[in-house]
Parts: structure tokens; C-alpha cells; sequence
DNA sequence: CGGCGTCTGTGCGCTAGCGTACCTAGGTTG
DNA sequence: CAACCTAGGTACGCTAGCGCACAGACGCCG
């Protein structure tokens, strides 16, 4: 098998700038494995690379306590993780937890705050991200709190569809318990509800 | 009584800048007046001023559906309302109320955009703000969906103290409710228990 | 002064979700 | 093959908060 050739477009977020843009950043790399379950960053750590996914996924996660967690976004080839460089700060304040293991390009701060110096395109894409993650936000401070579990699931299995650009996908019960924050029987309950529509089927 | 003389440090945010920055963004303007209760902006709107409260300040909300809605963000005298402006898009996902009246230096949108390009430490205050905000929101999430009522009432009324300078203010359980998400009754109890409990008084 | 509107306090029945616990199915490993 | 482990399904009692409704308190204004 011939080893691929990467032109960026496989990230929407890289495959949006000019062609020599898209072509600097990646140049002389090459794509990391996101590996699942692994955690790309925890709370308080210094953001040492930024990572642009291709097929991979990611989950950020706040923590209010070691036994209460929620996931509050999740990154994929639409976007990246460690955008916050942009505004200056190498600090996360969440945890980011790859979830659907896969490729993604890996750059480290200083490159990348060099290349947003040098890219207007760049740094017009990552201030757009940017802004799109905060009215994300702001819609799950609400979501969270006005939503049932049910309706919870099905918008994590639609968003979660749409980066991992597949229809099925594995994950248990446990796991998206712990990703919407509500206990495993609640996810049960949720599922067999979509499953008994003929919305899912495991 | 003499008209005051205004040098920007009364917001937090502005103070922070080097005097001649400071000076420059507030030259021949007055303050304006913040009237309770009223909206600075509704959701889609196109983003025409911004704001820095000097003793006012502003609640961002968050609208489900026209019964659900929930604040996910105070402003006072320690930032601003408008800030996503820098992220070069000038369109609200948010409706910002009027909660303390007070004062506010008020800048239009061409006018704050162009003091950006020109100042680099306005470009890093704003981008600092930006970032805590982005962590104030996914905290919300979290706090949202984990604490009860009691305590997110104690938290708002910490987080009012800090921006109304004051032990005291005026608010109705009908207020709280809407911002909270929850119900009017919801709030007379958790009210009567920080009361019982010495640590507030009405 | 009487009437009305606004705000707070409280009660009642209901439900989503919690904590906990137990059971089964299927796969893995010694 | 037996032992074990993991994942999913289910049950039970409990509670925070909901929707609704009503009653008392206070202030304003005709």
C-alpha cells in the first residue's frame, strides 16, 4: 500500500486556507495517531502542541469534582484543540480526552504561534473557531440544564456521527455516561428509548 | 455638584492599558447610561457597540426556546460586552440584559476595531478576556448541570457582589428565576436557607 | 381609604434522574 | 471447560426541582 499523500484537506479547519498556507503548516510532517482513551491534556497543563484532527475525535471535559465530569466539546476535522494559543494563553483549563482514534496533524506552540504571525488566513480561520466554541458553549450551559438525557444522547450521537464521518461507531454505555454526566442506567434507559424508535440500533 | 473627570479606571479591563491607549479609546466621549432592565442586544443582532461597564453591568443569556432561557455570563467593570468583535465576527448568539444600571464607556463597532489594529495591548487585555471567558462558560456547564439551586445562588449573588461593589442590591426572586432557569419558588426557598443560615440578608 | 398590582411564602402531586444493587449474556483467559 | 470480567438491562426507594395554585404582605394610586 503506497503511502498517502496529505494535502491538509482532510482537516476542514487547514483545507479552508490558501494552498500555500495549508501546504507551510504541514510541511515535513506527518499525521500523529490520536490514540483512544488517551488524554491529550489535563486541567492546568501548558498546551505544548496544537493538533488539527483528520479522522480522529476529541472530547474536552470540565471537572468539578474527581466524581462529577462533563464533557463541554468535542473536536474533530471540523476544527482543532489548543486554539486558545491564539488568544495568548498556553494554559487549559479543561481536560481533552480523544475519543474516536484516528490521525490528526500535530504542531507544536511555537510553531503555530509563529504561523498564525505569518498567516492572516490562519488566524481569521482559528478567531472564527474560536468564536463558534463560544456560542457553543453558551448553548450548552443551557442545553445541559433544559435537556433530558435522551435528547442529550441524540445530539452527542449526531455530532459524533458527523466527525467521526461514519454511521456506527463503538462505545459502551459507561463511557457516555461519563461523557454527558449522568449515570449509566440513565444512558440504558436513553438508548433503548432511541433504539425502541428506530432512531439508533446496537 | 462638578462634572466628574473620567480616566478610564474605573473598568477594569481599560485601566489596564497604558495611559495613552486608555486615554485615546475614551477621548471626547461621556459615559453612557445603562437602564435597567433593558436589552443592549438580542440574539442575532449585529454587534453595533461595545461596552465597559464602569458601574453597571450587563447578564449574557442564553435562549433554548422562548420559556427556556438561562444566564451563562455576568459583565461588569472587570471586562466587556462585545469582546467577540476581535474574533473578527460581529454577531451575537446572546442576549445581554441590563442588571446593575450604571455607567458604561461605550465605543461603535468600526471605532473598537480600529483601536484593536492599532493597539497591541488592547488586542491582549481583549484576547485575555476572550480566554477567560471561554473557561468561565465551560465551568458553567459543568456547574450548571452539577449544583443545585442553593449554591448557584450563592455563587451569582458572589459574582453580582464583585461586579455592584456593594453588599446590597435589589433584586426580585421573579429575576433570579429567569436568570437562574429555574423556578420563582425554586429561589424563595434556597433564598429563606442562605438566610436561615446567616450568610445573607433581605 | 380602599382597591389593585407586585412580590414573597408555601403546599401538593408529579417526574427525571440519582445511588445502589443484582442479573444476564458474551467474550476472554487460565 | 471453568472461572472471570465486562457490558448491558432492570428494579427500588429517594430527592431536587417542576407546574400549578393560593394566600399573605406591601406599596402605590385613584
Amino acid at each position: 500500500m503506497p503511502t498517502p499523500t496529505f494535502d491538509g484537506s482532510e482537516n476542514r479547519l487547514l483545507a479552508g486556507l490558501p494552498a500555500a498556507d495549508c501546504r507551510r503548516l504541514i510541511a515535513d510532517r506527518e499525521p500523529v495517531q490520536l490514540v483512544a482513551d488517551h488524554a491529550l491534556i489535563e486541567p492546568g497543563d501548558r498546551v505544548r502542541d496544537v493538533y488539527f484532527p483528520i479522522d480522529g475525535f476529541v472530547s474536552l471535559i470540565a471537572s468539578i469534582d474527581p466524581h462529577s465530569h462533563l464533557e463541554v466539546g468535542l473536536v474533530g476535522n471540523e476544527g482543532m484543540l489548543g486554539a486558545s494559543l491564539a488568544l495568548g494563553v498556553s494554559n487549559s483549563p479543561l481536560r481533552a480526552l480523544v475519543q474516536g482514534p484516528g490521525l490528526a496533524w500535530r504542531l507544536d506552540a511555537a510553531t503555530f504561534r509563529r504561523e498564525l504571525v505569518r498567516s492572516t488566513a490562519l488566524r481569521r480561520s482559528v478567531n472564527r473557531y474560536l468564536y463558534v466554541s463560544l456560542g457553543q458553549l453558551a448553548q450548552a450551559v443551557a442545553c445541559t440544564r433544559f435537556h433530558f438525557v435522551e435528547a442529550r444522547l441524540a445530539r452527542w450521537l449526531l455530532m459524533t456521527r458527523d466527525r467521526a464521518n461514519s454511521d456506527r461507531f463503538r462505545v459502551t454505555h459507561e463511557f457516555l455516561a461519563y461523557i454527558l454526566g449522568v449515570r449509566r442506567a440513565g444512558v440504558t434507559r436513553a438508548a433503548s428509548a432511541l433504539q425502541r424508535r428506530n432512531l439508533i440500533h446496537y
